[in-house]
DNA sequence: GTCTATAGAAAGATAGAC
DNA sequence: GTCTATCTTTCTATAGAC
Protein backbone atom coordinates (compact mmCIF):
# COMPACT_ATOMS: atom_id res chain seq x y z
CA UNK A 1 0.00 0.00 0.00
CA UNK A 2 1.74 3.31 -0.56
CA UNK A 3 2.34 5.77 2.04
CA UNK A 4 -0.36 8.29 1.01
CA UNK A 5 -3.08 5.80 1.01
CA UNK A 6 -1.66 4.75 4.15
CA UNK A 7 -1.86 8.10 5.65
CA UNK A 8 -5.57 8.83 4.07
CA UNK A 9 -7.00 5.64 5.78
CA UNK A 10 -5.23 7.00 9.37
CA UNK A 11 -6.98 10.13 8.63
CA UNK A 12 -10.26 8.43 8.00
CA UNK A 13 -9.92 6.31 11.22
CA UNK A 14 -8.73 9.27 13.21
CA UNK A 15 -12.29 11.05 11.88
CA UNK A 16 -14.90 7.86 12.57
CA UNK A 17 -13.05 7.60 16.34
CA UNK A 18 -14.25 11.01 16.72
CA UNK A 19 -17.31 10.94 15.19
CA UNK A 20 -17.95 7.56 17.70
CA UNK A 21 -17.03 9.79 20.80
CA UNK A 22 -18.79 12.84 19.80
CA UNK A 23 -21.87 12.02 18.04
CA UNK A 24 -22.46 9.23 20.58
CA UNK A 25 -21.80 11.90 23.61
CA UNK A 26 -23.42 14.75 22.31
CA UNK A 27 -26.11 13.38 19.31
CA UNK A 28 -25.80 14.05 15.77
CA UNK A 29 -27.21 17.30 15.40
CA UNK A 30 -25.35 18.74 18.71
CA UNK A 31 -21.93 18.18 17.07
CA UNK A 32 -21.05 19.76 13.81
CA UNK A 33 -18.45 18.49 11.07
CA UNK A 34 -15.63 21.53 12.90
CA UNK A 35 -15.58 19.56 15.93
CA UNK A 36 -15.45 16.45 14.63
CA UNK A 37 -12.63 17.53 12.03
CA UNK A 38 -10.74 19.68 15.31
CA UNK A 39 -10.83 16.60 18.02
CA UNK A 40 -9.56 14.73 15.07
CA UNK A 41 -6.39 17.44 14.68
CA UNK A 42 -7.36 18.12 10.83
CA UNK A 43 -9.32 21.14 9.47
CA UNK A 44 -12.78 21.24 8.35
CA UNK A 45 -12.53 21.46 4.53
CA UNK A 46 -11.05 17.97 4.67
CA UNK A 47 -13.65 16.53 5.44
CA UNK A 48 -15.33 15.64 1.96
CA UNK A 49 -12.39 13.99 1.00
CA UNK A 50 -13.50 11.03 3.09
CA UNK A 51 -17.21 11.23 3.50
CA UNK A 52 -19.51 12.99 0.38
CA UNK A 53 -21.94 14.47 3.72
CA UNK A 54 -22.48 14.38 6.90
CA UNK A 55 -25.25 11.51 6.78
CA UNK A 56 -22.65 9.25 5.70
CA UNK A 57 -20.31 9.94 7.80
CA UNK A 58 -23.10 9.16 10.50
CA UNK A 59 -23.88 5.54 8.94
CA UNK A 60 -19.75 5.00 9.13
CA UNK A 61 -19.73 6.33 12.67
CA UNK A 62 -22.61 3.78 13.88
CA UNK A 63 -21.06 0.66 12.51
CA UNK A 64 -17.68 1.80 14.23
CA UNK A 65 -19.50 2.22 17.17
CA UNK A 66 -20.83 -0.82 17.16
CA UNK A 67 -17.48 -3.08 16.42
CA UNK A 68 -15.54 -0.92 19.30
CA UNK A 69 -18.62 -2.20 21.81
CA UNK A 70 -18.95 -5.10 23.93
CA UNK A 71 -21.88 -6.30 21.79
CA UNK A 72 -19.89 -8.40 18.97
CA UNK A 73 -17.03 -9.86 21.41
CA UNK A 74 -18.64 -13.19 21.29
CA UNK A 75 -16.69 -14.23 18.63
CA UNK A 76 -13.25 -13.18 20.53
CA UNK A 77 -14.02 -15.39 24.02
CA UNK A 78 -13.86 -18.60 24.82
CA UNK A 79 -16.18 -18.28 27.59
CA UNK A 80 -18.86 -21.03 28.39
CA UNK A 81 -22.36 -19.74 27.15
CA UNK A 82 -23.31 -18.94 30.65
CA UNK A 83 -20.48 -16.78 32.04
CA UNK A 84 -20.00 -14.81 28.47
CA UNK A 85 -23.35 -13.94 28.48
CA UNK A 86 -23.58 -12.94 32.41
CA UNK A 87 -20.34 -11.08 31.63
CA UNK A 88 -21.99 -9.20 28.67
CA UNK A 89 -24.98 -8.28 30.77
CA UNK A 90 -22.87 -7.24 33.77
CA UNK A 91 -20.60 -4.85 31.55
CA UNK A 92 -23.02 -3.59 29.52
CA UNK A 93 -25.94 -2.36 32.11
CA UNK A 94 -23.34 -0.59 34.24
CA UNK A 95 -22.22 2.62 35.56
CA UNK A 96 -19.35 2.75 33.17
CA UNK A 97 -21.31 1.99 29.90
CA UNK A 98 -23.04 4.83 30.69
CA UNK A 99 -20.26 6.94 31.34
CA UNK A 100 -18.46 6.19 28.51
CA UNK A 101 -15.39 5.07 30.48
CA UNK A 102 -15.96 1.98 28.25
CA UNK A 103 -17.37 2.03 24.69
CA UNK A 104 -20.52 3.23 24.02
CA UNK A 105 -23.22 0.74 22.21
CA UNK A 106 -24.95 2.80 19.49
CA UNK A 107 -28.18 0.79 19.89
CA UNK A 108 -28.21 2.33 23.45
CA UNK A 109 -26.80 5.95 22.72
CA UNK A 110 -28.25 6.53 19.61
CA UNK A 111 -31.44 5.66 19.45
CA UNK A 112 -33.74 8.07 19.16
CA UNK A 113 -31.17 9.83 17.54
CA UNK A 114 -30.99 7.63 14.73
CA UNK A 115 -34.55 6.92 14.43
CA UNK A 116 -34.74 10.95 13.09
CA UNK A 117 -32.15 10.40 10.31
CA UNK A 118 -32.49 9.02 6.88
CA UNK A 119 -33.19 5.24 5.64
CA UNK A 120 -29.32 4.77 5.33
CA UNK A 121 -28.50 5.19 8.67
CA UNK A 122 -31.30 3.48 9.84
CA UNK A 123 -30.73 0.63 8.26
CA UNK A 124 -27.57 -0.25 9.83
CA UNK A 125 -29.18 0.44 13.18
CA UNK A 126 -31.27 -2.19 12.07
CA UNK A 127 -28.88 -4.76 11.24
CA UNK A 128 -26.36 -4.30 13.99
CA UNK A 129 -29.44 -4.77 16.42
CA UNK A 130 -30.17 -7.91 14.15
CA UNK A 131 -26.97 -9.23 14.73
CA UNK A 132 -26.47 -8.74 18.82
CA UNK A 133 -29.83 -10.44 18.78
CA UNK A 134 -28.56 -13.48 16.61
CA UNK A 135 -25.65 -13.66 19.15
CA UNK A 136 -26.93 -13.83 21.62
CA UNK A 137 -29.28 -16.31 20.82
CA UNK A 138 -26.91 -18.74 19.32
CA UNK A 139 -25.24 -18.12 23.17
CA UNK A 140 -28.44 -18.72 25.11
CA UNK A 141 -28.52 -21.40 28.04
CA UNK A 142 -31.35 -23.69 28.18
CA UNK A 143 -31.99 -23.18 24.63
CA UNK A 144 -35.54 -24.52 23.00
CA UNK A 145 -36.75 -22.54 19.89
CA UNK A 146 -39.33 -19.43 19.25
CA UNK A 147 -39.41 -18.81 23.42
CA UNK A 148 -36.06 -18.38 23.37
CA UNK A 149 -35.80 -15.81 20.52
CA UNK A 150 -38.51 -13.80 22.32
CA UNK A 151 -36.49 -13.73 25.33
CA UNK A 152 -33.49 -12.48 24.05
CA UNK A 153 -35.19 -9.87 22.04
CA UNK A 154 -36.94 -8.79 25.00
CA UNK A 155 -33.62 -8.91 26.78
CA UNK A 156 -32.14 -7.11 24.31
CA UNK A 157 -34.92 -4.73 24.70
CA UNK A 158 -34.38 -4.39 28.51
CA UNK A 159 -30.52 -3.79 28.21
CA UNK A 160 -30.57 -0.98 25.68
CA UNK A 161 -33.59 0.78 27.36
CA UNK A 162 -32.08 0.58 30.85
CA UNK A 163 -28.88 1.85 29.36
CA UNK A 164 -30.64 4.60 27.20
CA UNK A 165 -32.68 5.91 30.15
CA UNK A 166 -29.85 5.50 32.87
CA UNK A 167 -28.10 8.09 30.80
CA UNK A 168 -31.13 11.05 31.36
CA UNK A 169 -31.62 10.78 34.72
CA UNK A 170 -30.44 13.36 37.33
CA UNK A 171 -30.63 10.73 40.44
CA UNK A 172 -27.32 8.96 40.62
CA UNK A 173 -28.94 6.69 43.44
CA UNK A 174 -31.62 6.10 40.50
CA UNK A 175 -29.21 4.80 37.92
CA UNK A 176 -27.90 2.39 40.25
CA UNK A 177 -31.01 1.17 41.14
CA UNK A 178 -32.29 0.92 37.60
CA UNK A 179 -29.00 -0.52 36.43
CA UNK A 180 -29.28 -3.17 39.45
CA UNK A 181 -32.90 -4.29 38.56
CA UNK A 182 -32.35 -4.41 35.15
CA UNK A 183 -29.09 -6.79 35.36
CA UNK A 184 -30.60 -8.86 38.28
CA UNK A 185 -33.96 -9.46 35.66
CA UNK A 186 -32.17 -10.28 32.65
CA UNK A 187 -29.84 -12.78 34.69
CA UNK A 188 -33.69 -14.16 35.66
CA UNK A 189 -34.04 -14.21 32.19
CA UNK A 190 -31.23 -16.02 30.60
CA UNK A 191 -31.89 -19.21 33.28
CA UNK A 192 -35.42 -19.71 32.80
CA UNK A 193 -36.27 -22.69 30.70
CA UNK A 194 -36.53 -21.50 26.99
CA UNK B 1 -60.74 34.75 33.37
CA UNK B 2 -60.54 37.94 31.14
CA UNK B 3 -60.83 37.27 27.48
CA UNK B 4 -57.50 38.27 26.30
CA UNK B 5 -55.82 35.99 28.99
CA UNK B 6 -57.54 32.89 28.02
CA UNK B 7 -56.92 33.96 24.24
CA UNK B 8 -53.22 33.33 25.58
CA UNK B 9 -53.34 30.45 27.58
CA UNK B 10 -55.04 28.69 24.39
CA UNK B 11 -52.45 29.79 22.40
CA UNK B 12 -49.84 28.42 24.25
CA UNK B 13 -51.69 25.17 24.94
CA UNK B 14 -51.55 25.14 20.77
CA UNK B 15 -48.04 25.67 20.90
CA UNK B 16 -47.58 23.02 23.62
CA UNK B 17 -48.91 20.59 21.46
CA UNK B 18 -47.55 21.53 18.91
CA UNK B 19 -44.19 20.83 19.56
CA UNK B 20 -45.17 17.51 21.40
CA UNK B 21 -46.02 16.46 18.02
CA UNK B 22 -42.90 17.58 16.12
CA UNK B 23 -40.48 17.23 18.89
CA UNK B 24 -41.23 13.61 18.89
CA UNK B 25 -41.18 13.11 15.48
CA UNK B 26 -37.93 15.04 14.31
CA UNK B 27 -36.29 15.25 17.77
CA UNK B 28 -34.95 18.64 19.41
CA UNK B 29 -32.46 19.70 17.32
CA UNK B 30 -34.14 18.75 14.00
CA UNK B 31 -37.32 21.05 14.22
CA UNK B 32 -37.11 25.03 14.02
CA UNK B 33 -39.73 27.42 16.75
CA UNK B 34 -40.67 28.65 13.41
CA UNK B 35 -41.98 25.10 12.02
CA UNK B 36 -43.86 25.10 15.54
CA UNK B 37 -45.62 28.18 15.17
CA UNK B 38 -46.43 28.02 12.27
CA UNK B 39 -47.50 23.95 13.02
CA UNK B 40 -49.42 25.97 15.94
CA UNK B 41 -50.73 28.41 12.76
CA UNK B 42 -49.04 31.52 14.63
CA UNK B 43 -45.84 33.65 13.55
CA UNK B 44 -42.46 33.18 14.49
CA UNK B 45 -42.50 36.48 16.77
CA UNK B 46 -44.83 35.48 18.89
CA UNK B 47 -43.41 32.62 20.76
CA UNK B 48 -41.36 34.70 23.22
CA UNK B 49 -44.30 35.90 24.61
CA UNK B 50 -44.55 32.23 26.16
CA UNK B 51 -41.28 30.62 26.35
CA UNK B 52 -38.06 31.93 27.41
CA UNK B 53 -35.92 29.84 25.16
CA UNK B 54 -36.42 26.64 22.79
CA UNK B 55 -35.11 24.84 26.03
CA UNK B 56 -38.04 26.38 28.21
CA UNK B 57 -40.53 24.90 25.86
CA UNK B 58 -38.38 21.73 25.36
CA UNK B 59 -39.12 21.09 29.50
CA UNK B 60 -42.51 22.00 28.83
CA UNK B 61 -43.27 19.70 26.14
CA UNK B 62 -41.51 16.74 28.16
CA UNK B 63 -44.34 17.24 30.82
CA UNK B 64 -47.32 17.54 28.58
CA UNK B 65 -46.50 14.76 26.61
CA UNK B 66 -46.87 12.27 29.63
CA UNK B 67 -49.89 13.94 30.36
CA UNK B 68 -50.98 13.03 27.05
CA UNK B 69 -49.93 9.11 27.38
CA UNK B 70 -51.55 5.97 28.83
CA UNK B 71 -48.50 6.41 30.98
CA UNK B 72 -50.36 7.96 33.84
CA UNK B 73 -54.10 6.97 33.16
CA UNK B 74 -53.63 5.07 36.24
CA UNK B 75 -55.95 7.29 38.26
CA UNK B 76 -58.49 8.11 35.72
CA UNK B 77 -59.29 4.00 35.54
CA UNK B 78 -61.35 1.85 37.85
CA UNK B 79 -59.94 -1.39 36.36
CA UNK B 80 -58.72 -4.00 38.92
CA UNK B 81 -54.66 -3.90 38.94
CA UNK B 82 -54.33 -6.89 36.27
CA UNK B 83 -56.39 -5.76 33.81
CA UNK B 84 -54.96 -2.19 33.92
CA UNK B 85 -50.83 -2.69 34.27
CA UNK B 86 -51.65 -5.65 31.16
CA UNK B 87 -53.82 -2.92 28.97
CA UNK B 88 -50.75 -0.57 29.73
CA UNK B 89 -48.11 -3.13 28.36
CA UNK B 90 -50.29 -3.89 25.64
CA UNK B 91 -51.01 -0.33 24.57
CA UNK B 92 -47.45 0.92 24.80
CA UNK B 93 -45.75 -1.75 23.12
CA UNK B 94 -48.08 -1.14 20.53
CA UNK B 95 -47.47 -0.22 16.64
CA UNK B 96 -49.95 2.36 16.77
CA UNK B 97 -48.05 4.37 19.52
CA UNK B 98 -44.93 3.74 17.77
CA UNK B 99 -46.87 5.11 14.78
CA UNK B 100 -48.22 7.97 17.18
CA UNK B 101 -51.62 7.11 16.55
CA UNK B 102 -51.53 7.38 20.30
CA UNK B 103 -49.93 10.15 22.26
CA UNK B 104 -46.12 9.59 22.17
CA UNK B 105 -44.41 8.32 25.23
CA UNK B 106 -41.44 10.83 25.93
CA UNK B 107 -39.87 8.44 28.02
CA UNK B 108 -39.18 5.92 24.46
CA UNK B 109 -39.61 8.97 22.05
CA UNK B 110 -37.08 11.59 23.65
CA UNK B 111 -34.52 9.36 25.37
CA UNK B 112 -31.39 10.04 23.90
CA UNK B 113 -32.90 13.10 22.58
CA UNK B 114 -33.13 14.14 26.38
CA UNK B 115 -29.97 12.99 27.16
CA UNK B 116 -28.18 15.73 25.15
CA UNK B 117 -30.05 18.90 26.75
CA UNK B 118 -29.26 20.78 29.88
CA UNK B 119 -29.92 19.59 33.64
CA UNK B 120 -33.66 21.39 33.59
CA UNK B 121 -35.22 19.10 30.67
CA UNK B 122 -33.44 16.04 31.93
CA UNK B 123 -34.99 16.77 35.78
CA UNK B 124 -38.34 16.47 34.19
CA UNK B 125 -37.45 12.82 32.33
CA UNK B 126 -36.03 11.78 35.52
CA UNK B 127 -38.88 12.85 37.54
CA UNK B 128 -41.81 11.27 34.87
CA UNK B 129 -39.99 8.21 35.10
CA UNK B 130 -39.74 7.96 39.22
CA UNK B 131 -43.20 8.40 38.67
CA UNK B 132 -44.01 6.19 35.70
CA UNK B 133 -42.10 3.23 38.35
CA UNK B 134 -44.23 4.29 41.21
CA UNK B 135 -47.32 3.83 39.38
CA UNK B 136 -46.64 0.55 37.92
CA UNK B 137 -45.50 -0.15 41.80
CA UNK B 138 -48.67 0.80 42.87
CA UNK B 139 -50.52 -1.46 40.63
CA UNK B 140 -48.36 -4.74 40.78
CA UNK B 141 -49.64 -8.24 41.06
CA UNK B 142 -48.47 -10.33 44.01
CA UNK B 143 -46.69 -7.37 45.81
CA UNK B 144 -43.92 -7.68 48.11
CA UNK B 145 -41.09 -5.53 48.72
CA UNK B 146 -38.41 -5.20 47.00
CA UNK B 147 -38.19 -7.54 44.17
CA UNK B 148 -41.32 -5.87 42.87
CA UNK B 149 -39.75 -2.61 42.54
CA UNK B 150 -36.61 -4.39 40.88
CA UNK B 151 -39.41 -6.00 38.09
CA UNK B 152 -41.31 -2.93 37.85
CA UNK B 153 -38.05 -1.07 36.64
CA UNK B 154 -37.05 -3.36 34.94
CA UNK B 155 -40.25 -3.48 33.22
CA UNK B 156 -40.35 0.03 32.28
CA UNK B 157 -36.83 -0.28 30.88
CA UNK B 158 -37.94 -2.75 28.67
CA UNK B 159 -41.00 -1.14 27.69
CA UNK B 160 -39.20 2.43 27.00
CA UNK B 161 -36.47 0.59 25.26
CA UNK B 162 -38.33 -1.56 23.26
CA UNK B 163 -40.14 1.01 21.39
CA UNK B 164 -37.35 3.52 21.07
CA UNK B 165 -35.84 0.77 19.31
CA UNK B 166 -38.70 -0.06 17.34
CA UNK B 167 -39.49 3.07 15.88
CA UNK B 168 -35.96 3.13 14.36
CA UNK B 169 -36.16 -0.39 12.86
CA UNK B 170 -36.44 -0.19 8.75
CA UNK B 171 -37.81 -3.93 9.44
CA UNK B 172 -41.77 -3.81 9.82
CA UNK B 173 -41.77 -7.96 10.78
CA UNK B 174 -38.74 -7.73 13.02
CA UNK B 175 -40.97 -4.23 14.63
CA UNK B 176 -43.74 -6.73 15.01
CA UNK B 177 -41.22 -9.51 16.55
CA UNK B 178 -39.64 -6.94 18.69
CA UNK B 179 -43.04 -5.88 19.86
CA UNK B 180 -44.57 -9.27 20.50
CA UNK B 181 -41.61 -10.42 22.45
CA UNK B 182 -41.40 -7.51 24.97
CA UNK B 183 -45.19 -7.94 25.70
CA UNK B 184 -45.03 -11.93 26.27
CA UNK B 185 -41.89 -11.61 28.55
CA UNK B 186 -43.59 -8.28 30.12
CA UNK B 187 -47.04 -10.29 30.92
CA UNK B 188 -44.77 -13.02 32.59
CA UNK B 189 -43.15 -10.42 34.61
CA UNK B 190 -45.83 -9.08 35.92
CA UNK B 191 -47.59 -12.69 36.64
CA UNK B 192 -44.42 -13.58 38.74
CA UNK B 193 -43.97 -13.94 42.07
CA UNK B 194 -42.65 -10.80 43.43
C1' DG C 1 -50.64 39.28 22.17
C1' DT C 2 -49.39 38.79 17.71
C1' DC C 3 -47.46 40.57 13.65
C1' DT C 4 -43.28 41.86 10.16
C1' DA C 5 -38.54 42.68 9.76
C1' DT C 6 -34.03 41.84 10.90
C1' DA C 7 -29.86 41.30 13.66
C1' DG C 8 -26.17 38.08 14.60
C1' DA C 9 -24.29 33.56 14.88
C1' DA C 10 -23.42 29.07 13.10
C1' DA C 11 -24.10 25.39 10.08
C1' DG C 12 -23.16 22.28 5.64
C1' DA C 13 -20.94 22.34 1.60
C1' DT C 14 -17.74 24.05 -2.21
C1' DA C 15 -13.58 26.37 -4.64
C1' DG C 16 -9.05 26.77 -5.36
C1' DA C 17 -4.11 27.14 -3.55
C1' DC C 18 -0.29 24.12 -2.44
C1' DG D 1 -4.85 15.10 0.91
C1' DT D 2 -5.19 18.94 3.50
C1' DC D 3 -5.27 23.74 3.88
C1' DT D 4 -7.77 28.69 3.91
C1' DA D 5 -11.55 31.31 2.35
C1' DT D 6 -16.20 31.79 1.31
C1' DC D 7 -21.02 30.94 -0.48
C1' DT D 8 -25.59 30.06 1.00
C1' DT D 9 -28.91 28.70 4.10
C1' DT D 10 -30.95 28.40 8.42
C1' DC D 11 -31.37 29.14 13.05
C1' DT D 12 -32.42 31.65 17.75
C1' DA D 13 -33.61 35.76 19.45
C1' DT D 14 -34.86 40.75 19.46
C1' DA D 15 -37.06 45.34 18.00
C1' DG D 16 -40.83 47.86 17.02
C1' DA D 17 -45.54 48.50 14.67
C1' DC D 18 -50.40 47.74 15.67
Amino acid sequence: MPLSKDHKQRSKQRILDSAVALFSKYGFNKVSINEIMEHAQLTRGGFYAHFGSKEELYAEAVIKASQNSKIFEANETLACDREFIQALINGYLNKNHISQKSPPCPLAFLATDVANEEKQVREVYTKIFKGFVNMMNARAINKTTTKTENQMMALAAMMIGGVAVGRVLTDNKLVDELLESCRNIAIGLIEQEG
